[in-house]
DNA sequence: TTGTAAGCGTTATCAC
DNA sequence: GTGATAACGCTTACAA
């Protein structure tokens, strides 16, 4: 390994003025400037991240935290944080939540003792005792989950995106709509979607129909069974996932049932997975990419500025129509397949 | 932040003795032990990472490369990385590689200043660039690839999966079966897994027919469309990931052509992906989770062991049969869905 | 069985 | 402008 003392005598200067070139801070002639740096370069020196952290203690890690981490969401939130943290020179270290809550905390008392510049928190609330897990010093995120609670996060509003997407199906012409809704003992998100859903319905005079699934694609077939054997006429299922709705239209199709002709399926997140199945998936996206980024940047924004200045903050969610949904066919309502498709306004 | 010595004072012993007992290292009576636990507990304490591996040049860190940290493969495999790290005390730093491998030379070089205990590379060969970024004391290696080189790594005989995959589609019945490859230029697991179709069908007499994808799910329809137009009575097509294997499910469905009944698909990797669609499709299973998780083994036991003990292992592969491929239906061949599947071994 | 002390590679404070 | 020097929190000879 190469230190600074290597280069500093290679460049005939003390260490302090090497650390002084490497930082960029002022106090040197150009010229030494300049042998520094060729020094540097014959030698291919890279500063030490562990002892600069530990003198400084400042480290440069971003600690990221999923429950899953094999799972679409959180990856494509993963990409942007990687991105944004590498492009300001921190690198990211990655754990997974788990069941328990416990689990987390371990992992954040391990990014406690890298002095990581922040922690990203991807689809679970800030508790209390992860915050103590991680001390005073290190700002804290969730990202894609938020509640009335004033801890920082990053979100889209769920509430209204759940709402939005239940109205457009309710313009499509749609009466009887299913939700599938992921565990609400666990995703507390999923709460806070199925009120945009039930306010959706209430104010369109319309039952509402709810049945639990976890979010992932297995739980749904089943769940899709229990909607459909309390309303056989169901002609639109909103599934709070986009596994859940690629599961819907797999099994719907299993069944022989056309979609989006006979019913339409509504996903949740925009994630990879609502392209893979056919037909692809209408959806109410999140720009997950975009808020791994915007985590980062808000992180290390936090650090310099007042230290628990960072509250919730909503992003704007987007719905895509794309193949899986369209106005129900049975109905007196305009069909898709044989006119074109002005969403018409009627609510009733 | 509560130091060693702050342990020290509440114990009433030296920092050496806290660390002898932080370590498991022998020298110290019950007593004190309990003393010195106990005193952990009430500060709880945790050893600073930074610190100690300054210390000691040896870090806790596994440096992850994926060329892209949202795919699938490499999210299955990070999941296995990271429970296995995890488990032995590691953590595990997220990197992506990126169009060249300049990029990944620089994520290497900052591994080093982590003093990570080794580095694992997933899709990606190991160069002599990045060897060289690396340094001498850190293990690393390939997942998820291989060829002649002796570098480490740990992969499925991608050749002889290939190969087995096709084979089982000729001993279905099929003849004109079609292969839509990744590109060739940027992975190279591609051309191994390519050589494994040619040998089936060269030794069964039949005429190959090959395209090329990008390996991601856009690239496949337009490679289908070649394929479907250079033979279109093409019977099977094998696609060489699962993305582009779903892609093809979806298409021929778009065009209301019926999978498996009149066109048999097969994948390759067995990811996630493969279970979203609709039939689910065969596949050539990768242990993916399983590589990850071993590849955390061998490399935390090079570092005790010889150092450059690593060669290329083989892991097992499996054919794994869903309901994307069945015998050809309009052939004289024994037809799945009027007989029991028993595979007929026949061949020309 | 236990303590003292010397560093690991860096940055920051202070002199010159 | 530049160089000693003292930490940062830990481990590890070496002493006791």
């Amino acid at each position: 390994m190469t230190t600074i003392r290597d280069v500093a005598k290679v460049a005939g200067v003390s260490p302090a003025t090497v650390s002084r070139v490497v930082n960029g801070l002022a106090g040197y002639s150009a010229e030494t400037r300049r042998r520094v740096d060729d020094a540097i370069r014959e030698l291919s020196y890279e500063p030490d991240t562990l002892a600069r952290g530990l003198k400084t203690k400042q480290g440069a890690v971003i600690g990221v935290l999923a429950p899953v981490v094999s799972d679409a969401l959180a990856s494509e939130i993963m990409s942007g944080v990687e991105s944004a943290a590498r492009q300001r020179g921190y690198s990211v270290m990655l754990g997974r939540t788990g069941p328990n809550s416990a689990y987390a905390a371990s992992y954040l008392r391990t990014f406690r003792t890298y002095r990581a510049a922040g922690v990203i928190l991807i689809s679970a609330a800030v508790t209390a005792d992860m915050r103590r897990a991680l001390g005073s010093g290190i700002p804290v995120m969730s990202v894609a989950i938020r509640d009335g609670a004033q801890f920082p996060s990053l979100a889209i509003d769920d509430e209204a995106a759940a709402y939005d997407g239940t109205r457009r199906l309710i313009t499509l012409g749609h009466r009887r709509i299913g939700l599938l809704a992921g565990d609400p003992a666990s995703t507390l998100v999923n709460t806070v979607r199925k009120r945009g859903y039930l306010r959706a319905m209430t104010e369109a005079r319309l039952d509402p129909l709810i049945e639990h699934g976890n979010s992932l694609y297995d739980s749904a077939p089943p769940a899709l069974g229990r909607l459909l054997a309390r309303d056989a006429g169901l002609t639109a299922v909103f599934a709070l996932s986009d596994e859940m709705a690629a599961a819907v239209v797999n099994e719907l199709q299993r069944k022989g049932r056309i979609v989006p002709d006979e019913i339409s399926v509504l996903g949740f997140d925009n994630t990879r997975t609502s392209t893979h199945v056919y037909p692809a998936l209408s959806t109410i996206a999140q720009p997950l990419e975009r808020m791994g980024q915007l985590a980062v940047e808000r992180l290390l924004a936090a650090e310099d500025g007042p230290a628990g200045a960072l509250g919730p903050r909503i992003l704007a969610h987007r719905l895509i129509e794309r193949g899986s949904t369209s106005a129900p066919a049975d109905r007196t309502t305009p069909s898709r397949t044989t006119s074109t498709t002005h969403p018409t306004k009627e609510n009733s």
